[in-house]
DNA sequence: GCCAACGTTGGC
DNA sequence: GCCAACGTTGGC
């Protein structure tokens, strides 16, 4: 079991809209590093910390987990999606993604300003200065710290 | 809206 | 293969 946390921008996709749904594909992710980590590393059932970027506070705002193996990112493929992306074939995808499912909505969002004062988080990448990266693995250490107090 | 930090692209 | 220019991310 691995654990992970996912960015996403409230105004495009919030927790709320994925307990709405239920599960989602978690398209439209073009960054190599992000990609490997869906593709070659995520297992299903891996837990998710939901991350609100740019957003009124940006934090964790909730939990996801991993809900299937990685496919290739059929957005790639749309011309008229924002994320087409002509260099992906489709015998040779350049795009992976994995379906995401919603576990629970934190009553409060933890904010990236709270987490920076919070001991223990020392190395998580999220804390990185210009670590921008959107999939990112998170230590169960990390996890275990962020989840105390059973944060529902 | 600003801007620093990155990643990517493309000329050479 | 270098690196300047450009685009994007994301906190503030």
């Amino acid at each position: 079991m691995k654990y992970w946390l996912m960015k996403s921008e409230p105004d495009v996709y919030s927790i709320d809209d994925l307990a709405h749904d239920g599960k989602t594909m978690w398209d439209g992710v073009r960054n190599y590093q992000a990609r490997n980590f869906m593709r070659d590393q995520m297992q299903t059932g891996d837990l998710v910390f939901f991350y609100h970027s740019n957003a009124e506070p940006s934090g964790i705002a909730g939990i996801a987990k991993v809900a299937g193996k990685s496919y290739p990112d059929p957005t790639a493929f749309d011309k008229k999606d924002v994320h087409f992306d002509p260099k992906s074939k489709k015998e040779a995808p350049t795009w992976y993604l994995v379906d995401v499912a919603f576990v629970q909505k934190w009553k409060q969002v933890l904010a990236l300003e709270e987490i920076k004062k919070i001991k223990g988080l020392e190395g998580m990448l999220l804390l990185q200065k210009g670590s921008r990266l959107s999939v990112q693995p998170v230590l169960e250490k990390h996890w275990k710290i962020l989840t105390r107090g059973g944060r529902v």
